[in-house]
DNA sequence: GCCGTTTTCGGCCCGACTGTTTTCAGTCG
């Protein structure tokens, strides 16, 4: 069971209780948990096989290790089917409208017998929603221009750091069998897309029966759609498509570059084959009947008198043109970025406290990183005063002095506020090294509105970073209207940067937007925003966005030393 | 349900916003 599966049943557990009613406290020590195990770079299901005591870990008693353990080795959480006999569970799709939490969603069931979606609609068609006591004409409206809105949770894709959550383990399952030769994951997922749809996993092989049964008896497989020699699809318990291919090693780079798309990209190459009088398919290039090449996708691209194109490129956007007129770009690697200039720590919503973050970082292979809490108007994270953060400051000081090989950086991830001044004085701003300023309030504003506070901010000689620019959260809620154009422009005119943040629920600037960004010749800059020392392994998502908008290392601000960092950081 | 150089019991981030109110509950972050 994955970790993705794992925190979504504590979720729904958690739902379900509020619903109920419950101890908040206690509803919030499992959405806690959630957290805690969604955020876990580790598969929690290695670390029960290994037997690690999981009550270790902060948040987690001996009741909810206990809990995780029977989810693990049963796949049932007794917690979770008691809960679901006191509520219905479809009721928790209700919760999904924005405006409808725990109380009111129990008042639609308690007064109107509601429990599904459908009879929602019908009962604010009737009108019945807003005679109900604390409803009004407005809710009900809100309510049905919701609905409207809804996507089934079906047809959502799955966010990418999920799905690596899914492909790594099951990847490492079919790579055990000595017929295996090769085996990837190719798609969206290949591509980097923020979502992905369904996993296409492509296997080398002489003998595909073995690899086929493997792969439709795994433990997670819920359903087997099709199983075939060449191709097999199944549903994974989490919902999840999945389908294998096998090829022979001789078509392996042909069917990778099939495989991997896009399909824009691919009928724009198969064009150039057909030019040159080639046949191109997921089997090789073909010259009439004769295979001429296919082992790897360089041979496919030579054929096309094309030099190899990376995947996160690979969207028909120009990347073709680029790469015949030799101007591909370098594309930024991991093991280019040298820091991480955003992270939070235990003096606010983070877990960890100062030193383990530094630690955890410098193991990274950070050369430095920058600690930025966020500041006070945040008081449901409890945001830092002028006062905390001074002491932060010193503490930070004194951090460097015991540490060798990072070092650490004083940072604040400030409010941006409503009018587009900043949460705290500049002379409290001014004696930090780097600044993050980010919108977590009214989101709402007009697009003009939203845009010129930002712009207003930005003035400001101490407005460094301008943190997760867009605000979206994946499958949950879209960007807030603002002209990012505009605030590219801005950033470029007044020597701000703008971020990649690599948390897997935001990846924001995506990839289009961050091409923009290096179009503009702003620097980019790609933080984690760790909440605790599990995040910091998120930067590679982070980079995949990064690589998605042809940024190369000199497109970005954290991949410089700390000298021509501070250098770069002066207004 | 978790946690403890205040504590093994009694706390647990709390303010802004909205729509419904007539003094506030529910939701969100």
């Amino acid at each position: 069971m994955h970790n993705a599966e794992i925190a979504r049943k504590f979720h729904e557990l958690a739902d379900l209780l509020e619903i109920q009613d419950a101890n908040p406290f206690r509803v919030r020590a499992y959405r806690n948990v959630a957290s805690i195990i969604e955020g876990s770079s580790r598969a929690i299901e290695d670390r029960v096989g290994k037997g690690e005591d999981l009550s270790q870990i902060k948040g987690i008693g001996e009741d909810l290790a206990g809990q995780i353990e029977s989810l693990v080795k049963n796949g049932t959480l007794s917690q979770l089917e008691e809960a679901r006999k006191e509520v219905p569970e479809e009721l928790i799709q209700l919760m999904r409208l924005e405006q409808l939490g725990p109380k009111r969603t129990k008042q639609l069931h308690d007064d109107l017998g509601i429990t599904s979606l459908d009879q929602l609609r019908t009962a604010a068609e009737e009108g019945k929603i807003s005679a109900l006591s604390g409803f009004g004409k407005k809710s009900e409206e809100k309510i049905l221009d919701e609905l409207g809105k809804l996507k089934p949770e079906k047809e959502q894709r799955m966010r990418l750091g999920e799905a690596e959550q899914v492909a790594g383990p099951l990847v490492d399952y079919l790579d055990e069998l000595d017929e295996v030769k090769k085996i990837v994951v190719a798609g969206s997922y290949r591509r980097r897309k923020e979502t992905v749809g369904d996993l296409d996993i492509l296997v080398a092989c002489e003998d595909s029966a073995p690899v086929m049964k493997r792969f439709t008896t795994h433990p997670e497989v819920a359903d087997v759609v099709s199983k075939g020699k060449t191709r097999s699809t199944v549903y994974l318990k989490s919902g999840l498509q999945v389908d294998l291919r096998v090829v022979a090693e001789k078509s392996y780079g042909a069917a990778l570059h099939y495989f991997t798309g896009s399909k824009a990209h691919n009928v724009a190459i198969r064009q150039i084959g057909v030019d040159r009088g080639l046949k191109i398919n997921e089997y090789g290039v073909h010259k009439g009947d004769k295979l001429i090449a296919g082992k790897t996708e360089e041979e496919v691209f030579d054929q096309v008198g094309l030099p190899w194109i990376p995947p996160e490129l690979r969207e028909n956007r120009g990347e073709i043109e680029a790469a015949r007129e030799g101007r591909l770009p370098k594309l930024v690697e991991e093991k280019d970025i040298r820091g991480d200039l955003h992270m939070h720590t235990d003096a606010t919503d983070g877990r960890n406290s100062l030193r383990e973050m530094a630690e955890a970082a410098k193991k990274l292979g950070h050369d430095y990183i920058a600690i930025t809490d966020h500041s006070r108007r945040l008081t449901m994270a409890n945001g830092l005063t002028p006062k905390r953060l001074r002491e932060q400051m010193e503490a930070i000081d004194r951090l460097n002095e015991e540490l060798e090989g990072i070092r650490v950086l004083k940072g604040i991830e400030v409010d941006i506020l409503e009018d587009g001044g900043l949460d705290l004085p500049d002379d409290v701003l001014k004696e930090l090294d780097v600044t993050v300023c980010s919108i977590h309030s009214k989101l709402n504003l007009s697009r003009k509105k939203q845009t010129e506070r930002v712009l207003r901010a930005m003035d400001n000689r101490y407005f460094n970073i301008l943190g997760h620019p867009t605000g979206r959260l994946i499958n949950k809620r879209d960007p807030y209207p603002i002209d990012l154009e505009a605030i590219v422009e801005g950033a470029r005119e007044r020597g701000c940067c703008l971020e990649i943040n690599s948390q897997p629920k935001r990846l924001d600037l995506p990839g289009r937007y961050a091409q923009m960004v290096k179009e503009a010749g702003v620097l980019g800059v790609i933080s984690t925003d760790s909440h605790a020392t599990d995040h910091l392994g998120f930067m590679h998502l982070g980079v995949s966005q990064a690589r998605r908008g042809w940024m190369e290392k000199d497109d970005l601000l954290n991949t410089r030393t700390l000298e021509h960092l501070k250098k770069a950081l002066a207004r």
